[in-house]
RNA sequence: AGGCACGUAGCUCAGGGGGAGAGCGCUACCCUGACACGGUAGAAGUCGCGGGUUCAAAUCCCGCCGUGCCUACCA
């Protein structure tokens, strides 16, 4: 090639990206208008976590939305895709605590206000990696919109949401047992909890009865509790421990004595049916001793370690503490017996650190009276869930609710609004840091110190990121928004959140649809996360294979219902899709150099074949594009768009037109023909028609790989300004053309049978071969006189003849199309032996088929029951069946003679 | 313990009541003037197992086995 060519021999995707991101920034193309007529599409990030770095489910979350965004953006809407990040107070607090750990200090001993302005610099840091390489993917947010969950903005929509459900009563402050974390130091809420299969043990204990005569054996699988039991608690019914009722027993260790107690809750199937009852750590125990009005006496401290209480064994460690407490039970013969038992444990979903229910004072909100609006607003479609199997779940956990504890003992995130008045002990919940308090009138205040769980900001961002609570033009345009994207394993942490403060603070839904995706897995279905070591790097993806091909991956995993598991060698794949679009246009734009769009006029009338029906499949793809994208069905967009580039387009648009554009010259060698090449009216309608295929498939595949079409775009003569806002190609019957898309298939299933003769007869690729059709179908010869070019030049023949049915050449192989035999004359070269073998295997296959599809019409409840179409479909195929083996046989027939002739 | 998915070609996965599909891999032939990240042709699957519904089941229903996930206060 020489240097006329426009386009380098294979794409290159670094510098492309880079060149067209940085244009789309500099021309402000992602920008939303607050005020604009058109119609609105919004959607907000789900925001990664400060601390993020880019994982593959950032990659595949962002990339569907950015093909959602860059979509209506085509269409003519308005867009605003909202960005932004979330501190993530847990996560983040670890990772400076971390720092400082290497520095030999604490959060401790830098103190409060010192620690949060640590982290403050880290993330002015550190913060900005995410998104980073957010743009590296393609995504295209409103970036000039960038939120933070600890903005000001954002802060004073948490205090807001605060202080208002504080004085609807549905945050209140309480002690109870809640899940807290020895390590991180704070409560939890039931969803940061996971819990695992643990191979522990039971253990029975006696506890002797008072009076000395007998005892009764209790079943823990935490003996170290016991050093807090306050009661014994049995199941009235059960007659084995009747004798106990209105006893007291001595606590082994402790030698306290502490009652019997009848609860209905205790199983008698479990166990020994007696259970220990430890109200300070365990959340039933806890409950249980508040109807019996028992004591509390919690034994481990929020470091995980035995306080005074636990008596001699103060100042262990929980876990040691068991093994001491087992030993002294053995030492007094009060072990009966240890069974081995699996049960699950809660952790910690940020540190893995096994979580100890602990009684403490916490601050909840009541979601009850929320869920139920939320539960009501996708009963009533206002919000619909998508794959809607997500929908029963989400019902399933909203109607089965509990309060939510959003109180955390740690520094990084929203301190809690509420301040004690030292005087008279009056709690103040504002806005602001009030002057004095408003009953006493003294001024020494102190605030809360604890901050809010992480996902109590999140639950705001759709609306606080607009500005909310002011009364903004975004909201007004852009609220609710038009679709959340996001992976099912935060449909509670977030999304049900999202709903229930969206329904009650806007009085609307956040959002009117929910796609829920599919997580991205490792080989082995395993979820990937980095405490497991089993992540695969988006970048390196990107760096290696280019971000079209991978965001092309991406879509093309997209089926709903099913989980990704991503392998590299399909990402390969797809960037050989690129490279072959690539290579289609640098073919194109060979032939279309001094082209101007402006000379389309009046093609009409010079259409070819190949025109038509290239025109009208681009037509089959832009509904089936447009209908994928519409339901969120990102795989079948990405699978009509392969199948049409690679397998229409270039397979067989391409080569068909080759000769056209080429200017083959006629058969008598005389040079370019006049319906051929350069200046005759089928080239110029020819090279109208590709530029338009080729402008329209850039712009359907715009939204997918939007790296490599921005290139193209400005390859293509004639285009203005960014693809990206160029409208996206509607789709109109009027090009839809049955007929050219008939007749094509007739011809591509002639080249077929020839090219499969050629193959499997092993013909010299450079060999030409005379070929003769018979048909007794006058269309099919027409068309072959028509047409036969295309079938000449596609199967590399030297003739084609056509003929009714009549003598069968000689030397020839054979194979049938619908009604027509298809000769291909083979004459030195033939081999007997092989085209028998190949024939019969041929007639084989026919007579499996017919074999199914006899039994079908033998049978006389299908005839009388099935649909009358499907019968006469059945019949029909059955007639083509029988013609092709018939002819096939004939044929098998006149090689053996032949050949035994010869 | 309950719930929800999934089990289709060697691998990764689409599809889904009436003709078994794709990508990669594999075999043969081809450097044909867009592309060897390519072309043409080919081999390969009783669609997990067992029942049921139906004229018809890979597809719907039930059971089982296997895998994965989510939810759960029985010590």
């Amino acid at each position: 090639m020489s240097s006329d060519t426009v386009l380098k021999k294979g794409y290159e995707p670094q510098e492309v990206e880079r060149r067209w991101y940085a244009y789309w920034e500099k021309e402000g193309l992602f920008a939303a208008k607050d005020d604009s007529s058109e119609k609105p599409f919004s959607i907000v990030i789900p925001p990664p976590n400060v601390t993020g770095v880019l994982h593959m489910g950032h990659a595949h979350n962002n990339t569907l939305q950015d093909i959602l965004c860059r979509y209506r953006r085509m269409q003519g809407y308005n867009v605003l895709w909202m960005p932004g990040t979330d501190h993530a107070g847990i996560a983040t607090q670890n990772v400076v605590e971390k720092g400082l750990a290497q520095e030999g200090m604490t959060r401790h001993s830098v103190g409060r206000e010192e620690f949060i302005e640590r982290v403050w610099q880290w993330r002015r840091e550190y913060g900005g990696l995410i998104i980073k390489q957010l743009k590296r993917l393609g995504a295209s947010c409103d970036w000039d919109r960038e939120r933070f969950t600890m903005d000001e903005g954002l802060s004073r929509a948490v205090r807001t949401v605060f202080v208002r459900l504080y004085e609807e009563g549905l945050i209140y402050r309480g002690d109870y047992i809640i899940n807290w974390c020895p390590r991180c130091q704070t409560a939890l809420s039931d969803l940061e909890v996971s819990h695992e299969d643990h191979n522990g043990h039971l253990y029975y204990i006696r506890y002797p009865l008072e009076d000395g005569k007998g005892g009764v054996v209790v079943a823990t699988t935490r003996p170290e509790t016991m050093l807090g039991d306050t009661a014994v608690a049995v199941n009235p019914s059960d007659e084995r421990h009747s004798s106990l009722h209105g006893k007291r027993v001595i606590l082994p260790l402790m030698n306290r004595k502490i009652p019997v107690i009848l609860e209905e809750y205790v199983d008698t199937k479990f166990g020994t049916g007696a259970l220990k009852i430890t109200p300070a750590h365990d959340p039933n125990d806890f409950e249980i001793g508040q109807r019996h009005h028992l004591e509390t006496v919690t034994v481990i401290g929020g470091d995980g370690r035995m306080n005074a209480q636990a008596g001699p064994f103060k100042g262990q460690d929980r876990f040691e503490c068991r093994e001491r407490v087992l030993e002294a039970l053995k030492a007094e013969g009060l072990l009966e017996k240890i069974e081995p038992y699996q049960h699950s444990v809660g952790h910690c979903y940020r540190c893995r650190t096994t979580v100890e229910p602990y009684l403490s004072k916490q601050w909840f909100v009541k979601v009850k009276p929320l869920a139920e609006e939320a539960i009501a607003a996708v009963k009533a479609g206002d919000t619909r869930i998508i794959p809607d199997i997500w929908t029963n779940t989400f019902f399933e956990w909203m109607n089965n609710i509990r309060d939510w504890c959003i109180s955390r003992q740690i520094w990084w995130g929203h301190r809690i609004p509420a301040w004690t008045c030292q005087g008279c002990g009056k709690m103040i919940v504002a806005m602001e840091a009030p002057e004095a308090c408003p009953d006493c009138k003294g001024t020494a205040l102190i605030q809360e110190t604890d901050v809010l769980d992480t996902w109590f900001s999140s639950a705001l961002w759709p609306f606080s990121t607009m500005g909310w609570p002011d009364h903004t033009q975004t909201v007004k345009t852009f609220y609710p928004t038009s679709v959340l994207v996001t992976g099912f394993d935060i449909l509670f942490f977030w999304v049900a959140r999202m709903m229930m403060m969206g329904l009650h603070f806007m009085k609307e839904v956040p959002f009117r649809d929910v796609y829920i995706h599919a997580l991205v897995r490792d080989a082995e279905g395993k979820k990937m996360s980095k405490s497991k070591g089993n992540v695969i790097d988006p970048l390196y993806v990107i760096d290696e294979f280019g971000t079209d091909a991978f965001r092309f991956t991406l879509a093309a995993f997209a089926a709903q219902g099913r989980d990704i598991k991503l392998s590299e060698d399909r990402i390969e794949g797809y960037r050989h899709f690129i490279n072959k679009l690539w290579n289609a246009f640098r073919f194109s734009l060979m032939h279309l150099k001094d082209f101007d769009p402006h000379s389309m006029d009046g093609r009409g009338n010079h259409l070819s074949l190949a025109d038509r029906w290239i025109l009208s499949r681009l037509e089959g793809v832009i509904e089936a594009v447009t209908t994928a994208i519409e339901g969120y069905k990102f795989n079948e967009a990405a699978s009509a768009l392969y199948r049409f580039v690679w397998h229409e387009f270039c397979d067989w648009y391409l080569e068909i037109i080759k000769p056209v554009l080429y200017g083959e010259p006629d058969e008598d060698g005389t040079g370019p023909g006049k319906d051929r090449g350069p200046g005759s009216s089928p080239y110029e309608a020819t090279r109208s028609v590709l530029w338009s295929v080729l402008n329209e498939t850039v712009r359907l595949l715009h939204p997918l790989i939007p790296f490599v079409t921005e290139e193209l775009w400005h390859k293509l003569p004639g285009t203005q300004g960014s693809v990206m806002k160029a409208p996206f190609p509607v789709a109109s019957k009027d090009r839809r053309d049955g007929e050219a898309e008939a007749t094509v298939d007739l011809l591509k299933g002639i080249t077929s049978g020839i090219r499969n003769i050629r193959g499997e007869m092993n013909v010299p690729p450079a060999r030409v071969v005379d070929v003769m059709v018979q048909s007794a179908d006058q269309e099919v010869g027409q068309i072959l006189e028509q047409y036969g070019d295309i079938v000449i030049n596609l199967a590399k023949l030297a003739s084609l003849k056509v003929t009714a049915p009549g003598e069968r050449p000689p030397f020839c192989a054979a194979s049938v199309f619908g009604d027509s035999t298809i000769f291909v004359s083979l004459k030195d070269i033939i081999d007997f032996e092989a085209e028998e073998a190949r024939l019969d295997k041929e007639i084989n296959k026919i007579d499996k088929e017919l074999g199914g599809v006899g039994k079908k019409l033998g049978n006389q409840d299908f005839l009388s029951k099935a649909p009358e179409k499907v019968v006469e479909g059945v019949r029909a195929k059955q007639g083509r069946l029988a013609e092709k083996k018939k002819k096939l046989e004939a044929q098998l027939e006149a090689v053996r003679q032949v050949a035994g002739n010869g």
